[in-house]
DNA sequence: CTTTTAATGTAATATCGTAACAGTTTAACT
DNA sequence: AGTTAAACTGTTACGATATTACATTAAAAG
């Protein structure tokens, strides 16, 4: 018998807004950070502002970019700093078919997550889809396989642009 | 009802016999090339060669450093060219979370694969599961979006491992 | 046997990511 | 407050991964 949940999936629609996420994004950070007494430093502020204002997946150096305080140019490793935690934290993921990282569209829910990587408008949506990483331990198990981590990555076209043509 | 039918699964186990895998893959290399008129080049023997004796995931630089033909260092894109072609072919996969590559374990027997990663003893196998794959399917579509690849590596302890500690 | 297509050789460069270490800030504890 | 330990930052340098561009050669198709 089939569950007949509904599947949560969370993909971007062409005209939401984006400062609700960064906003909701940030609060949810910094709550987090509180509550595991760690600090939500400048950068790290900063590195999650500027993934969670695309949901187009950003590399590191398309963040470093963005990273210019003062005129000045960062290094490389101040944004894989700031990376490493937020995705420790499960703010960000990294998507690594494409060397890049997505702000995460279900914090703190305790999630498995599946990436819908559209090929037409480069949007990445997160399907949380208990059923696929349940399927995903059992068969692992049952082929004698001790699962710690899964890695999914589906790409294709999304909703909006297979409508569009 | 489930599906009770044996789970493909090829991990290769620590003492099989690595010749015999070189030797099919070439074998299957050469035939599915006469079969689709593509030229099995010296490169890309090599290449393939070198992927096969490894049950061990190789990066693109690894395999360079076999390819030294007469003390000759070969150019990166040498090696990159060859591993598209042999990708194509479905001869090789490419793990995205490793920049590495390995060689396939199930050709020609239009499979879908999930890959195994020992994340102790560095070895990879192959899952093939349709249960998974159409659970992906399935449930991707659901939440609208179509589907033209997916890209599952399960991280964790193979068998092996799991037993001597 | 010539035309066209595919593959190779070669150099340069782009992109992605980390190591190492000194200096500074913050938190925690007298 | 003053001291210590831990975490974070700044900076330099480098390592690892991958692609572009273009000239040349080899193979297949006509």
């Amino acid at each position: 018998m089939e569950d007949m949940e509904a599947l949560p999936v969370r993909f971007p629609s062409r005209q939401h807004n984006h400062s609700s996420c960064v906003n909701k994004l940030l609060g949810d950070a910094e709550e987090e950070c509180r509550r595991q007494k760690l600090r939500f430093t400048e950068h790290r502020r900063k590195v999650l502002e500027i993934i969670a204002s695309s949901h187009k997946p950003l590399g590191a150096y398309d963040i470093l970019e963005q990273m210019n305080f003062s005129g000045r140019r960062q290094a490389p490793v101040v944004a894989y700093r700031a990376l490493d935690f937020l995705i420790n934290l499960g703010l960000v993921h990294r998507l690594n078919s494409l060397n890049a990282f997505v702000a995460c569209m279900a914090v703190g829910e305790d999630h498995t997550a599946q990436f819908l990587i559209c090929r037409q408008c480069k949007n990445v949506g997160e399907l949380n889809s208990n059923r696929v990483s349940e399927r995903i331990e059992k068969d692992a198990v049952e082929a004698g396989f001790q699962v710690d981590r899964q890695l999914v990555e589906i790409i294709g076209i999304c909703f909006e642009c297979a409508e569009s043509g």
